[in-house]
DNA sequence: GTCATTTTTGACGGTTCGTCATATTAAGTG
DNA sequence: CACTTAATATGACGAACCGTCAAAAATGAC
């Protein structure tokens, strides 16, 4: 009795166990072939990215590749997910520099252009998924996922703006305006980068010019905002080396190359 | 002889007007192919769309539709390209409106917005052209023409902070960042109506809300960049509305249904 | 060892794309 | 008007791609 209740109870457990482990697997194998979807796009562009390739290329059926995407659009929409959650890893640990509430933000901002940069394609996808072509077809379920990561993202902006309008480094009449503060920033961050990396690749700007540009537009809706001190006040391209060089050090120098 | 000349100089005058005149039917064909193709597009989303279809739906063959566009992607980026023509015509409309040089800015802005909203289809062309999946296959010919319409925008907002600049309304200390000043501008733009656009389907965020925060980012940059006079200063909710009824009343009561 | 359930497989049908040989039309010429 | 030549239009066709599904294999319970 007692022999056979603990076996039940090992068994539940063992079960749970081999639950967790197998949706593991899967959850491994999801990301495996996301890599190996995100390889070929590298390798032969979007257009030349296709669902035959993908089967081709990685060790799974067909059908098992369908079992975890429900068509195309929704593994790119997957692929976007997981550029979000890099993202987002990169934003909590640029929150970790010293300095002002400002060169926080700042850190904000380095974050999604450091994405773009090291992750060229997986920040296209997150693009592309905000595309109807994508947005139409891909699963309810992949998209409520992305709608839960991008409040996870303005959750993190939202808690430096309340955190400078309490401690005084924006101005406290602005309170009321906290969501569209989020906005805005969100705004100019995104189109920024988006119009970025065209140009980049169309006109061959510089890294330098390109980060420059990033840095020009985010200063100028800080100051609008008035969060102190003022790009006058102080030397922000300084301070974008410095969370470069503190923050994500090892990042940047696999970047030189 | 002079009966012969006058024949020949009629007949190469006829063959001139002959070949315009081609180049006429088939300019009209092209945008009678692409209402066509839009119009698929509106009822049947995005990823319904199928060359096919567009065959079926006009009354000509699959070969001469290929003979207008190179592939899919290549009539996108017509589309597109009709949409920035369709941007730009607002744009120049806008300036004429009375008022400050700000005024007139939010004016361009206006009718970036005024876009989205008479032809989201259209409008959501120009955003998936900028996407890879279309960069990468449309032709190079019509992607050169694309560059070139950019141009002419952002050409106009240049002349409009150039004439800020030198009329004293932006402090002249900002002119050797006057194209920093624009991108920062189009930036904003594109990034506040690129998600504003996912928003209010996905969100049903109401147009007003929409129109509040769009204008409220705007503000927020112009004053960053001091732009005078500041939005502490003038009622630019007013300017808004004023814009509207001043420059696009018809455009604007038409959309109220 | 047997059965029930879940997962995997890849052959298959249906779409969609884009091409190309052929047919048609138009322009030029005598 | 007849004839040649050049330009344009046609739609049948092959190739590629997508996504499904019945059958096979694997897994786990008893």
């Amino acid at each position: 009795m007692t022999f056979k209740q603990s076996t039940t109870e090992k068994s539940t457990c063992f079960i749970h166990k081999l639950l967790s482990n197998r949706e593991q697997k899967i959850a491994n194998r999801e990301l495996e072939l996301l890599n190996v979807a995100e390889k070929i796009m590298i390798h032969e562009g979007f257009s030349g990215f296709t669902m035959d390739k993908l089967v081709a290329d990685c060790n799974y059926s067909k059908g098992t590749v369908y079992n975890h995407f429900a068509n195309k659009e929704d593994l790119f929409c997957a692929l976007s997910i997981e550029g979000m959650r890099f993202l987002i890893s990169l934003m909590q640990r640029s929150l970790n520099i010293q300095g002002t509430l400002r060169e926080k933000c700042l850190g904000l901002f380095y974050s999604q252009r450091l994405h773009s940069q090291i992750h060229p394609t997986s920040f296209l996808c997150v693009l592309m998924a905000k595309t109807p072509a994508v947005l139409e077809r891909a699963s309810k379920a992949r998209l409520e996922h992305q709608i839960i990561l991008e409040q996870e993202t303005t959750a993190l902006v939202d808690k430096l703006l309340s955190t400078a309008i309490t401690s005084g480094d924006i101005n406290e009449n602005r309170k009321q305006h906290e969501e569209s503060l989020c906005f805005a920033l969100w705004s100019m961050s995104f189109g920024s980068n988006a119009l970025l990396i065209n140009a980049a690749e169309a006109k061959a700007v510089s890294r330098l010019d390109t980060n420059n540009a990033l840095l020009f537009n985010i200063n100028a809706l800080l100051d609008g905002i008035g969060w102190k001190p003022l790009s006058s006040e102080c030397d922000y391209q300084q301070s974008w080396l410095r969370i470069g060089n503190e923050v994500f050090s090892k990042e940047v120098s696999a970047l030189q190359e």
